[in-house]
RNA sequence: GCGGCUAUAGUUCAGUGGCAGAACGCCGCUCUGUGGCAGCGGAUGUCGUGGGUUCGAAACCCACUAGCCGCCCCA
């Protein structure tokens, strides 16, 4: 009989590791407050199809990474369908959006999320099969201002204002605009057209994706074709003047903001909903992520909506990868403090266990954390318990559950002194 | 999905065919109301799993699993 483990690609998140990851999640509500979001909570499972045409059924993610099956029906007024656990969270969001009927209200949506997603890859550091994303979607009717540049340019400077609050360095914005779902198309074909007479130049992958996916041609690191990408048509020329006007808003603000980016032409995203600006947050090689240099990306989709079968809502939108940030904020601090309780608790005998945790109890309730030893402990032990968990040893002996009078000692300092019990709870916040 | 590297104590790792090891950490004692230092002692374990070669395998071979690196792709 073989031991259970985790599943490949998932995994146990521990303390202290959590308390990073819960000071990352509160660090995003409450910037996320700051901008007027407020959270949204879609179901970890949607229909099939609501990925297959909102992601596209072209796509990697949906062609070969997701986590698919047949549902039966229990009853006969149920019908089977084909149920996938979410690979990202957008679709699920406008399908929300949609259902109900939130443009209706004629009101702008700011919704974020904090979730697990899930894609069925081989797993390396920074990617995993269970992975967590926190994002926002901004979307509704045109009239409420969803396809402003303001909305593009908001997005992108609280970005920088989040990863800046969580102390994340070295950070790189990169941007572009793969224009309207009619210029995307209008670009494809000039560059299959380019690519015809040069790709038998290229190396092996990129003969491949010239077929495939002539977008990916884009990204390639290949040092040796690196020439004939930069002689490739630019998106930026085809381009129709409502989005070239559009991206040009987008800098103009972030310019104003002074919100650092750089225009890389060559960004080209996975997902088919994109239109117009796009963007990923980079961190440099060596801080964590590997070849995942990506902590984070995400674009506009004004098309997304209306692709569901709902009404004109475009919209902008980011997923940051959780899991990457924190191996970033791991990499980049050298120390990961642990915190410290308030003060540990040293009943020096049996008898005193009792009044031990009632005066935990009390500091509790005070709003100390707290933490209890055992009478049978000989005081050395204690001691030494006591110093790796807690910032303050409080003992508690005969005497002082006689007296009312008790002996702290703060292991920073080495310092002992007698507090009477009405004023230890402040002694101990100090 | 493809290629490569790796898997030994809680942790980091050494051990290339002959008794399972080091450091740190952990537990105990010296030391029954004052720890951190020191001394002494102790436990670390299915050597990833399964099979094979061999008198003998942690080591060599095969398969599997997992992690990491690269590709692909993305967050």
């Amino acid at each position: 009989m073989s031991t259970l483990k985790a599943v490949r690609g998932t995994r146990d998140l521990l303390p202290p590791e959590t308390d990073l990851w819960n000071r990352v999640e509160a660090t995003a509500r409450a910037v996320f407050a700051r901008y007027g979001f407020g959270e949204i909570r879609t179901p970890i499972f949607e229909a099939t199809e609501l990925f297959a045409r909102g992601v596209g059924e072209e796509t990697d993610i949906v062609s070969k990474e997701m986590y698919t099956w047949e549902d039966r029906a229990r009853a006969a007024s149920e019908k089977a369908q084909s149920l996938t656990l979410r690979p990202e969270n957008t679709a699920g969001v406008v399908r929300a959006y949609i259902e109900h009927k939130l443009g209706d209200t004629g009101n702008l949506q700011k919704l974020f999320y904090i979730g697990p997603q899930f894609r069925r890859e081989r797993p390396q550091r920074g990617r995993y099969r269970q992975f967590w994303q926190i994002g926002v979607e901004v979307l509704g009717p045109v009239s409420s201002g969803a396809e402003s540049p303001i909305r593009d340019a908001e997005v992108l400077e609280m970005l920088a204002s989040l990863l800046d609050e969580l102390g994340i360095r070295n950070w790189q914005l990169q941007l572009n605009s793969v224009g309207s779902s009619t210029d995307r198309p209008r670009y494809i074909a000039a560059l299959r057209e380019a690519l015809a007479p040069v790709k038998h130049l290229m190396c092996e992958d990129n003969q491949r994706r010239a077929e495939t996916n002539p977008l990916r041609v884009l990204d390639s690191k290949d040092p040796n074709d690196q020439e004939l990408i930069n002689n490739l048509p630019k998106i930026a020329d085809f381009l129709d003047e409502a989005s070239t006007a559009h991206f040009a808003q987008v800098r103009e603000a972030l310019d104003a903001c002074g919100v650092p980016y750089t225009v890389n032409p060559r960004l080209v995203r996975g997902l088919d909903y994109y239109t117009r600006t796009t963007f990923e947050f980079t961190v440099p090689d060596g801080q964590g992520l590997g070849t995942q240099n990506a902590l984070l990306g995400g674009g506009r989709y004004d098309g997304l909506s209306e692709m569901l079968g709902g009404p004109r809502a475009p919209g902008i939108g980011f997923a940051i990868g959780e899991d990457r940030l924190i191996l970033t904020l791991q990499a980049q601090s050298a120390e990961t403090t642990t915190t410290k309780l308030d003060a540990y608790i040293a009943p020096l005998g049996i008898p005193q266990n009792a009044a031990a945790l009632a005066l935990a109890r009390e500091l509790r309730r005070a709003g100390l954390s707290v933490e209890v030893g055992d009478g049978s402990f000989r005081v050395k032990k204690s001691f030494e318990a006591a110093d790796k968990v807690a910032r303050h040893i409080v003992l508690l002996g005969e005497d002082e559950v006689s007296t009312g009078i008790l002996t702290v000692k703060t292991f920073a300092t080495g310092e002992q002194v007698k507090v009477d019990k009405s004023t230890l709870a402040s002694h101990l916040r100090t």
